[in-house]
RNA sequence: GGCGGCGUGGCCGAGUGGUUAGGCAGGGGCCUGCAAAGCCCCGUACUCCGGUUCGAAUCCGGACGCCGCCUCCA
């Protein structure tokens, strides 16, 4: 049964289905207006394995996740490069699907777009308007916390002690200062939308419970983010939803930050490394595989060490998968369970991680029993049993795959002057010309090539 | 002030009372002409102090240290 930690209930608990079969997911998306960073990478990353999971067992996977296109940010940054907010928009998006693209994270089934979804916004905002629960100031709308008598659920405290350690600034048309906006009265030179109660743009906490419940549809299975939208972000959309009265998220997940040295990584302490960097120096693998080497509500420490340290672990999936000559997964292709045979000690692994994912998504454990099954399948084929330990390597590599981990075999191109040194280098050793063979080794190494001798002669391949 | 989390061997990082987490790094061995890859073996751990228990990293109490949320943030 699939398990998974629940944070209004502070519990691993079942995740049901609305729909036997099928999981609605809804996921937090990024304000495009500047390059994702790791912390982006992270959630991203963690909610793809998520996904893929849920798809690997069986499920299908309705899997929304929004792109925040309008937004303070986002002007100021048109502001400041003298540029439109749809522009801004448009190319950080962009970089975003490449950044995604980069780590192997597959396209949500739909990515709603703020800017898509007004109309709809301002409807609801009507709706909390006429029940009174919203209020117009000078400034635009707001929501009146104290009428959700359950709000605080998410941040696990009444709404009296948040009240008692709000930071917020006072402001003295709003009624509390917990009180959220839904709507920013336009201003000049900003973008703004017609309104009944005043031309303005929507706030963030309105979109998401629209778009949510309009591609997903009432009480929808899960809603997942970072753990720093619980609240209030995620607190203020599901206020939204039950002043409308309408069943709102059952589930609801959330990942642990990315840390840098001993802080998180955060807008306001402005500690970032942006993904792209990111990208640029180190295999994108290198990531994923630290992320699932932790688990996805524990913080994660993302430097160049612990970065080298995945990338060297790598190398030992990727020896594997030119050993076994595997097929690589992951991408965009989300992979089933169906789809693949484990028999014997095979089926034992499966059975284990299995038990283990589903069980609030522990990859830690099922990244340790897989790197124990890569030592199991490399010892039966050094033992020369070969069908088992292709058997087991195809599981492993099925299972990694189930997690979106792709375990190359790299073919590089080989020009034809290394190609001939290899030849002549085979030739040397065929005639125990070590000194030979060695200062060819020398001269293939110099050339970038990692060099290795296999019972089919010199293997070369890209350092 | 309220709420929550954390403190594990050289590093990263799991851990549901009792038997090896795993990875990286390091040491020894096998294989190999050498190297690489691979296999086998090996180190030391659980912040501190009490308590419960036959037995605790794991439960309880306390101390110390660290981090986060109650503005923006994934």
């Amino acid at each position: 049964m699939l398990r998974l930690f629940d944070s209004v209930h502070g519990e691993v608990r079942a995740l049901r289905q609305r729909e036997a079969g099928r999981l609605s997911m809804y996921v937090c998306g990024p304000t495009v207006y500047d390059l994702p960073h790791l912390g982006h990478g992270r959630f991203t990353l963690v909610w793809d394995v998520a996904r893929r999971w849920f798809t690997f067992s069986g499920l299908e996977v309705q899997f929304v996740s929004n792109i925040t296109d309008i937004d303070d940010n986002i002007i100021n940054r048109a502001q400041r490069e003298e540029s439109s907010e749809e522009q801004v928009a448009a190319l950080y998006e962009a970089h975003w699907w490449d950044a995604m693209a980069a780590i192997g994270v597959a396209r949500p089934n739909a990515t709603p777009h703020a800017t898509q979804y007004v109309a709809e916004m301002v409807t609801l905002i009507e709706s909390l308007l006429a029940s009174d629960v919203a209020y117009v100031t000078s400034d635009g709308v707001y929501f009146d916390v104290s009428r959700v008598p359950d709000y605080g659920l998410l941040a696990g405290q009444p709404l009296d002690s948040l009240r008692a350690g709000a930071r917020v600034e006072a402001n003295d048309e709003k009624r509390s200062p917990l009180d959220f906006a839904l709507w920013k009265s336009a201003k000049s030179g900003e973008p703004s939308w017609p309104a009944p109660f005043g031309a303005g743009r929507p706030g963030w906490h309105t979109e998401c419970v629209v778009m949510s419940l309009d591609l997903l549809g009432n009480g929808f299975d899960l809603h997942c983010g970072g753990l720093d939208l619980k609240f209030p972000h995620h607190e203020n959309e599901r206020a939204q939803a039950v002043a409308s009265g309408r069943p709102f998220a059952q589930h609801w997940g959330h990942n642990g930050w990315v840390m840098v040295g001993d802080q998180k990584m955060s807008k306001s302490l402005g500690n970032f490394t942006s993904l792209t960097d990111l990208l640029e120096k180190t295999d994108a693998r290198a990531y994923r595989l630290l992320v699932l080497r932790s688990h996805y509500r524990s913080p994660i420490e993302v430097s160049p060490a612990t970065v080298a340290d995945a990338e060297r672990a790598l190398a030992r999936l990727d020896a594997l998968a030119r050993r076994f000559e595997l097929r690589a997964l992951g991408g965009e292709q989300l992979e089933r369970a169906s789809d693949f045979v484990f028999e014997g000690d095979a089926s034992d692994l499966f059975n284990r991680v299995s038990e283990a994912l589903d069980n609030d998504l522990d990859t830690p454990s099922a990244v340790a029993m897989l790197f124990d099954a890569l030592s199991d399948a490399n010892a039966m084929a050094d033992r020369g049993d070969a069908n088992s330990a292709k058997e087991m390597a195809n599981a492993v590599n099925a299972l990694f795959g189930s997690m979106g981990l792709a375990l190359l075999a790299t073919t590089n191109e080989i020009d034809s002057a290394s190609a001939t040194l290899v030849r002549e280098r085979d030739e040397a050793r065929a005639l125990r010309d070590w000194d030979g063979a060695d200062r060819l080794r020398d001269e293939l190494v110099a050339l970038g090539w990692i060099v290795e001798d296999s019972s089919a002669g010199t293997q070369i391949r890209r350092a």
